[in-house]
DNA sequence: CGAACGACCTGTTCGC
DNA sequence: TGCGAACAGGTCGTTC
């Protein structure tokens, strides 16, 4: 579920709610996930999104790096209630306790030595061109849209998001990426900055259970063209979506206005 | 280097 | 109604 706009959601909320917190306790309730005991006591210097990872950054230099994966959600309580199902971890703060919660088991953290080691793709709100697509694109001979899902590429766009990006830029999910124009890596670079942009403002989507730090939904699912709305008009041009397999992965698109 | 595919997990939805 | 198959936001390792 979490994809760039949900992770950055989640970032700023955790800005604002744990920076300068304290570390009490931290119980690790899934035998998949490190030990992390060392932690304990250091206080939270700073908080920042790298793709779809979260980095946590203590006092002392330490660094724990959090990926969601599919269905990893986190979750803020202040008052001591009830652990919510499929808790994997939880992290007691000065202030209150941060619920790492994920069904399916997916959901990573790791120690990581310092935020500069990164090596992912550009960010798509910050340095996204599309001299760099092109540039990157060229030799591609995979799908276009699969090219959008590659990490080491663009750092953060995941399948929801590249079907709406593709569908708003008005082209073929299944075309080459070497096959793409200059006019088109334009139209591409624009709608990932448009429809990325507009989804952080909606606090994420929705689809099924993704909730934001303090429980609530996200509204861009309200906004949805494409994604899981095969079947239905497309608001553009009235043709049927459709949907396919590209990489594996579902695939929604318009057949009437993405050439 | 690039691309396709199975694996990792568990829950939900769909078709017969 | 019941049951198995298909499908789900994401990566990663293997193989070609």
């Amino acid at each position: 579920m979490p994809e760039l706009p949900e992770v950055e959601t989640l970032c700023r909320q955790l800005v604002k709610t744990i920076t300068g917190q304290t570390l009490l306790d931290i119980l690790v309730l899934d035998s998949k996930l490190p030990e992390i005991t060392e932690l304990t006591g250091r206080r939270v210097s700073r908080v920042e999104r790298r793709g779809k990872k979260i980095l946590l950054s203590f006092d002392d230099g330490q660094i724990l790096a959090v990926h969601l994966r599919m269905t990893g959600r986190l979750l803020w309580q202040e008052e001591v209630k009830e652990i919510p199902q499929y808790t994997r971890l939880i992290l007691t703060f000065t202030a209150g306790r941060v619920f790492f919660i994920d069904p399916r088991r997916f959901l990573t953290i790791q120690k990581e030595r310092d935020s500069s080691s990164y090596h992912g793709g550009v960010d798509p709100l910050q340095n996204l061109t599309p001299e760099y697509l092109a540039a990157r694109g060229r030799p591609r001979k995979g799908s276009v849209k699969s090219f959008l899902l590659d990490q080491s590429v663009i750092a953060g766009i995941g399948n929801i998001y590249a079907c709406e990006i593709l569908h708003h830029a008005g082209i073929d999910p299944a075309r080459p990426a070497c096959r793409i124009t200059d006019a088109q890596w334009h139209r591409i670079a624009l709608s990932t900055k448009e429809v990325l942009g507009r989804a952080v403002a909606c606090r994420g989507t929705t689809v099924s259970d993704w909730r934001d730090f303090h429980g609530r939904k996200g509204s861009f699912q309200h906004e949805l063209r494409v994604y899981r709305r095969a079947g239905l008009p497309c608001p553009r041009c009235g043709k049927i979506v459709a949907r396919c397999l590209i990489a594996g992965r579902g695939t929604y698109f318009c057949p009437g206005c993405q050439v």
